[in-house]
DNA sequence: ACAGGATCCTGGGGGC
DNA sequence: TGCCCCCAGGATCCTG
């Protein structure tokens, strides 16, 4: 899906053509289910509401409107929200219309394989509570150094696998991490509690400077991602892992390897990433024995 | 607690 | 041209 980058742009997209214009009504313009059904009863909540704010909070996008009601999108793997003129033919796939203003522009949402969401949450405060609920982490920028030395020392999982995890940082995903690892000349199969504090501060920087750079490229699109005005990122271009296996490492010209790891694709240099000998190495060794190379 | 697989979907690409 | 299989940026559930 698009992760933050490409959410950041999308806000970032959408705040000028939202905010201070009203959201007239709602049009389902497919009966096909998100994976949050769209109830009915939310069309007369929306309709006439002035939008007051476009943010996000890690890969969900947030459209604060009156009375602290929130519309909060999550684009999956294929969604696409965007303002378009209400004259441009409806694309296949759009699930949901948002008419603005006097009518000549549009909100809509379209989402190919609909692992997306739209709903209405009636407060900030329940939307807060569904985030707690739902344990979702920290932004990745300015992690607190010892909360994320402490996340790291606490599991046993292999980094890959923590960088995907939304509880511990929210917005990461498999293109970034694997970009971010390699950034940090960290092997994806580490184990994360064995990474010292330099290895764990290095990462959490290597994240950090992955993303912002990846925002101002306005994201990566490989398919189907398109930011807010319907433009695409430019971010795939600066890949120099993700989607490039069998291509010389960037550093050191090795051939870039790509292996199945915490259930996705993991692309890697193997020699400016190496697993170090540790007390865990046994640990990491079955890991490695259990990598399946995939192309 | 964690790895790994299956699941929800559609479409594109490669192999035959 | 067509068919079949595999793959894909996510999240969640289930099993071992």
């Amino acid at each position: 899906m698009p992760e933050l980058p490409e959410v950041e742009t999308v806000v970032r997209d959408l705040r000028p053509l939202l905010v201070g214009h009203h959201l007239t009504a709602v049009k389902q313009a497919s009966r096909q289910a998100l994976r949050t059904r769209w109830r009915p009863a939310w069309n007369a909540e929306i309709a006439g509401q002035r939008v007051g704010s476009v943010e996000r909070r890690g890969k969900w996008i947030l459209i604060g409107l009156e009375a602290e009601k929130t519309l909060v999108v999550h684009l999956g793997m294929t969604g696409q929200l965007t303002v378009t003129p209400s004259t441009q033919p409806v694309a296949t796939h759009t699930h949901l219309i948002f008419p603005l203003d006097e009518g000549e522009q549009h909100l809509r949402f379209r989402d190919i394989r609909r692992f997306g969401s739209v709903s209405l949450y009636p407060s900030r405060q329940e939307l807060e509570d569904y985030f707690v609920a739902s344990g979702l982490g920290p932004e990745p920028f300015d992690l607190p150094a010892k909360y994320w030395r402490d996340c790291l020392r606490a599991t046993k999982r292999c980094l890959k696998a923590v960088l995907l995890d939304q509880g511990v940082v929210a917005g990461v995903g498999n293109i970034y991490a694997d970009e971010s690892l390699f950034q940090a000349r960290l092997h994806p199969a580490r184990l994360a509690c064995d990474l010292d504090n330099a290895e764990a501060d290095r990462l959490r920087r290597a994240v950090a400077v992955v993303l912002r750079r990846a925002i101002e490229r306005r994201g990566s699109s490989i398919r189907d991602y398109v930011g807010g005005s319907g433009l695409q990122g430019e971010y795939q271009n600066e890949f120099r892992v993700y989607g490039r296996t069998g291509d010389p490492c960037p550093r050191c010209d090795a051939a870039i390897v790509c292996q199945r790891l915490a259930g996705r694709s993991s692309h890697f240099c193997p020699t400016c990433q190496k697993i170090p000998t540790t007390k865990h190495t046994k640990h990491t060794k079955k890991i490695k024995t259990n990598l399946k190379t995939t192309r």
